[in-house]
Parts: C-alpha cells; sequence; structure tokens
DNA sequence: ATTTATTTTTAGACAAAACTAAAAATTATT
DNA sequence: AATAATTTTTAGTTTTGTCTAAAAATAAAT
C-alpha cells in the first residue's frame, strides 16, 4: 500500500462510522482536500485490491481486508500520539500532524514493540480509542457534554474535535481528559453552560460542549 | 525535499566521505538501485534546488547547504537506531531498514526531543557517529582490526559493515560494542587472527577484522 | 595517437497520482 | 413527470521519478 492508498482507506474508515451505508466521492474529496475525479479514479484502484467495495455512483465501504488495514493505520497514529505526549512530553495539539507522517511507517514489529513500550494504552491523547494487535477496541458510553443532565457528575473523557484551536483553548481553561464535570445551569438563549470544573465554576459556549465528551463518573 | 531528494543527498553524502573530490553518477545508481539516467534527472534537479554543485561528465559534490541537509537526515536516521534499541529492545541487525523510513518524517522539534529523550547519545549501536542539533559530530581514533598491532590492548568501537549477515556472525561470537580485543597473532597464509576477546581465544578470519572498528584501550 | 571500452547524458516513454473540463448519472424541485 | 441542480465519472493533461535505447564524452589500451 501506498502512503496515498493508506491515507484515502483512513479516511474512508473515518467516514464510515457516520455513513455506514456508503461513503461519498466529495465527501472523500473534502478530508483529502482533493478533487471529486482523483476519488474515483483511487477507488477504481481500491476496489481492484479488493480494500473497498464499489460500484458507480453508489458510495463506497471498506472491504474486511480494508477495515482491517484501516485499523491498523488508526492503531499506528493513536500509539505514535501517545509516544509523542507521553514520552517526549508534546502537548496534545501539537501529535496530530506528526503521526499523520508516522502512520505510514511499514514495520508490524515496531507498532508491536511500540505498543508494549507504552504499556498497551486503550486510548490516545484525545481520548480515542486505540485498536489492539487484532485490531479489537475499547467502546466506552460516551456522549457529549451539550447533552448532559444538570446537576449530575461526569468525566471528561475526549474531544470531538481535535484541531489546535479547540485543543489550546481547553488548555487556557483548565479542560483536560480526566477533568470532572458538573452542569449547573443551561442558558435558554444560547445554551451556553455554567459547569463546575475542578471545583471551579466556569461558563462555556454551546459549541464548546458540543465537542467534549464525557461520561458519568 | 521528497523522500528520493532525501535519498540521492543521503547517498551522495556516503560517497563524499569515500571520493571527496566528485562522486561518480554510476556509484549513486548502485547504491540506490537504479540507472544512470535517473540519477543524471536528478542531480540536475538537485543542482536547480543548489543541493549539490554538479557539471556534466564531472561528478557532483554537496554544496554547504546539501551537506547540512545530509547530516540532518543522517541524525535522524542514527537517532531512530538509537531509539530502536535502548527503548524498544530492537538487535542491532533490524534497525538499519527500519531507520530508513524513519529518518524521512520531517518534524525538527521531533527529532530534537528524541535526541533529549535519548539523552543526546554521540554515536548509534553500530558506533557511527551521530551529528548533533548543529550538524557537529565526534570523530574518534578509530581504525580496523585487519591493523591492529599484537599484544596490545583495543576497544571494539564499531562496525564497517552493517549487514544483518554480519552483525549476527558478531553476535553468535559474543563480539559486541565494547567488547575488548588483543590479538595474539596473525596467520601468514590467510591472515586470520587469534584475538583475546574479554578473557576467551578466538580465531576470526581477516574478512571480518577488515570490517571491525577498534580504538587502543 | 588512434582505437576500444566505459561512463555519462540525452531523448523519448511510462506509471502513479494528481488536475481541468466536459459528459453522464443521480437527486431535488417545481 | 419534467426540469434544474448536484454529484460523480470519463477523457485528456501534468508532474515526479523512473525506465530503455541511442548518442556523446571521457578514460583506457594498444
Amino acid at each position: 500500500m501506498t502512503i496515498s492508498e493508506e491515507n484515502y482507506i483512513k479516511v474512508i474508515y473515518h467516514l464510515s462510522l457516520v455513513s455506514p451505508k456508503g461513503v461519498n466521492t466529495n465527501a472523500i474529496a473534502g478530508m483529502l482536500d482533493t478533487k471529486a475525479s482523483s476519488v474515483t479514479d483511487m477507488l477504481k484502484k481500491l476496489s481492484e485490491k479488493e480494500l473497498v467495495s464499489y460500484q458507480k455512483y453508489q458510495g463506497v465501504t471498506l472491504t474486511e481486508k480494508g477495515f482491517h488495514s484501516a485499523k491498523m493505520i488508526v492503531r499506528k497514529h493513536r500509539l505514535w500520539e501517545v509516544f509523542l505526549v507521553d514520552k517526549l512530553n508534546f502537548s496534545w495539539d501539537e501529535v496530530h500532524e506528526i503521526a499523520e507522517e508516522l502512520e505510514h511507517i511499514k514495520s508490524e514489529k515496531l507498532i508491536n514493540k511500540l505498543d508494549e513500550f507504552l504499556s498497551f494504552p486503550s486510548f490516545d491523547p484525545h481520548g480515542d480509542p486505540i485498536p489492539n494487535a487484532k485490531g479489537e477496541l475499547v467502546k466506552i458510553d460516551k456522549f457529549l457534554l451539550s447533552e448532559a443532565i444538570l446537576n449530575t457528575d461526569y468525566v471528561c473523557v475526549g474531544v470531538k474535535n481535535s484541531s489546535v484551536e479547540f485543543l489550546q483553548y481547553l488548555d487556557k481553561q483548565n479542560i483536560s481528559l480526566g477533568s470532572t464535570i458538573k452542569v449547573i445551569s443551561r442558558e435558554e438563549f444560547d445554551s451556553s453552560l455554567t459547569i463546575i470544573l475542578n471545583s471551579n465554576t466556569i461558563s462555556i459556549s454551546n459549541k464548546i460542549a458540543e465537542n467534549l465528551f464525557i461520561k458519568v463518573q
């Protein structure tokens, strides 16, 4: 698999989680910042290699083989992110870009030894699950802070959006994975929330709440 | 710089150390397992980018800029090798191939943090010097075991040949970096040596001796 | 000092992965 | 249901890095 093919498979994987019936050509093009015609070309090639099942105009889905490949790429990406944060002391907003390159390093032995070196983590620095060597991943009962019930105790377990801007905003507000959160009130007008975050009361917009994953404590 | 360009620069760097007056097109082609015509094409491009100075039929040398780029690639390669051996417990015969991929990861911050994580090593697992962030490298007074003087105490400090076969032979003979070596006798007929290796007496061929670097103890 | 051998370069072609522009199919709208 | 809008595909180029085959330059040998 070339780097380009791997990037397509990875994007199709992520889009599949949202639209499992079939991923649109345009959606792929959008994610990869390329043109629909380029996507069509690549889909034919990936179909040839039996990584996706594709029929003209009908969208695309991953085959078993493609699904497994995708999970292995995601595994590599997320393990490298853990390495960068836990071992090299990068901050969580810096690691995505570097992991985009590291995820294409080929050796399976490397990634399994890295996994061991990191003590087999189940989640990456943004709270996303890391597939194990078999491709299995832990699924936890998480939902968005915007859906929280008032006066209930939650823990922050992930971010929906991993952009540098959002992550740096969270740093500024002292919100991190493991932070405890209780929603005290929700403003009618703009759905902004007043929350108790690790025993400090702060106010956050609905846009923020819609990008933070929590679970019950 | 593309991966291909980086590979050319790296090969020209290594060949320059042997033939500093100018590197031949064919020599580059041999190292990269490609054709002379492809090399000519690439030399034009690298010359365009001012990474090499090149004039037709006269061989090629690195410019200051190209020389620095080469050292940064070598730096990355060798630091990753240290990581693989020291942190992930790879053996020294497995790491070259993986480092060939890792050396092309772009982030400078990554490599400097990795350097720090590894405590700023000066040598890689094969005894080759690692350029620091400025491109400087430690030069030690090493020579080949085949040139050793009888009954003198030496330490093994490197290998000239990093092939899997040679490294595994050394493992089998318990020869590693840091091993103490004293040559007791040299056979007239085939130049094979009888040596005391960490207080055990063994015999090695001239071919082996010509690929082991030592320094005076 | 020619001739021969080797090395290097040029010219033209190819595969991968992208692009543009136009055509075809699907979906949405009146 | 017919038309309009959108999405997707096809057809034909482009760029990067490679190749083969032939030509040109350099080096070696008689």
